[in-house]
DNA sequence: AAACTTAGTTTCACATGTTGGAACTAAAAT
DNA sequence: ATTTTAGTTCCAACATGTGAAACTAAGTTT
């Protein structure tokens, strides 16, 4: 159904301002072109495409191109309108209330978990900085559950882009260590994340699940190894289940519009 | 330098995916069909491949197309690394506090006002359901200071895009008149929103400008006629210059990197 | 249940837009 | 003044996008 190989110019297009956007800062045309695979003129013509359109932005004095804010615009519209995240929010700032730790909502996009929302016990809510953010599938508590419950050819593919690099001791590293944990997730009903990806930081998380068992997104409480442990985590579970559950109901019979 | 004008494939691909955004809720292909321009298989086409490449997103169950969650990943890039947002954020903070009225930080995105971030004195920050979401330029506080500073070839392109279109009595409907409000901001160096774009709201906005004059952005503290008066927030203007000075230096001399 | 309508998808000859080697210009570096 | 590097334009060869027409699937009417 979707596919990684590009698709025509528009895919080509959308790979080099992936790359762009990769940088993580306003980078020069020849910084590009020493990452891409396209010859000068091909990739300069791409870059011009995507400045004209606003997908980039040129700032001429430093002479350096960054992800544009079209994106912006368009991003607010995919977020209000995505089935989950402006459903799942009153449910988010509820349990943030009461579990008083981070709460994250995810979903998959591609082989990545994507970020869409959060709340942070300690500061306000700062989405931007936060939404938008891309983590490891394999070794992140929102990533194995959404895994656990994806059907197997997609599941495959999936797995077959993951690194595997091994961010700490715990960091499961290959497919069948991953595949042993994902089915002990669909057994249990929700995942851990055991200090995989960042040392010192657990989570319990969820998966959101649509009637026909395909997972949404996901739900995660995140903590410190200094202030929780994994059993205290797992009491949230049934709770957890539960608002996944009626997000889920939310999701499917809602839909809300894009408003002030 | 910017054009309106479709380059290529991609410039149409991207014109169906803002066709799609501008519904504002999850559309069906025929839905599309009938408010686009091209034919039944092109457009199909299009949507396939936006759709294959995660810029549209698919409900197989509703059959619907809707702005896809890759965009919320690209914006992410494009909020951290603006030249604006990352940086306006603490001084966003310390406004709000200072004046405890709504504080908004806007940009140009080509003949729109695009708003970048907001604080809000009475809910805790909630970013994503503001930033990215774009406003007329000739009525409102920001887009009126950041028009007063823009060149003329670029501003004649941007008035000739507004609708004018009398939202509230106190709207400027016409060039002219909105020229000559121009005029006045420049002298000024701030400008207002009084009551233009809604009933009962007003605000007190200033240009964020580069050193040579080209303005990045705007600032803009708004209230209600029932809390405050035009002559209260006029007060203001002189700490609103002062910090879109600093904002301006720092946009200027640092470049902040995408960080948890 | 057959006939009709509407929504979505596939096909294919044609032409338009994309490709990239080569050649050019602008600006640093020597 | 000369060389090197970065950015830009040209254009012939060719790959890709185009859209009328034809088709399938689903829903509606008689």
């Amino acid at each position: 159904m979707s596919r990684d190989t590009e698709d025509g110019t528009v895919g080509k297009a959308l790979a080099v301002l992936d790359q762009v956007a990769a940088f993580g800062h306003p980078v020069r045309f020849g910084e590009i072109l020493s990452k891409s695979a396209y010859p000068k003129p091909t990739l300069y013509r791409f870059v011009q495409t995507l400045t004209n359109q606003g997908m980039l932005s040129y700032d001429p004095d430093r002479q350096t191109y960054a992800p544009g804010v079209r994106l912006v615009r368009l991003a607010h519209a995919a977020w209000a309108q995505s089935t989950l995240a402006p459903v799942a929010r009153p449910y988010l700032d509820a349990l943030s209330a009461d579990v008083g730790e981070t709460v994250h909502l995810a979903q998959l996009d591609n082989a990545q978990v994507l970020y869409l929302d959060k709340r942070n016990a300690v500061q306000p809510v700062q989405m931007y900085s936060q939404a938008g953010k891309v983590g490891p599938a394999y070794c992140t508590g929102v990533g194995k559950v959404m895994l656990a419950f994806t059907p197997e050819p997609q599941l495959d593919r999936i797995i077959a882009q993951q690194s595997f690099h091994a961010f700490t001791p715990e960091t499961l590293t290959t497919p069948d260590a991953l595949m042993e944990e994902l089915d002990n997730i669909v057994a249990r009903g929700y995942g851990f994340d055991r200090e995989e990806h960042e040392p010192g930081i657990i989570c319990i998380a969820v998966p959101i699940l649509t009637e026909k068992g395909r997972p949404l997104g996901g739900l995660s409480v995140t903590s410190t190894t200094a202030r929780q442990s994994l059993d205290k985590l797992e009491k949230l579970a049934p709770m957890l289940q539960q608002t996944a559950r009626d997000i889920a109901y939310d999701a499917a019979h809602w839909h809300i519009k894009d408003e002030d």
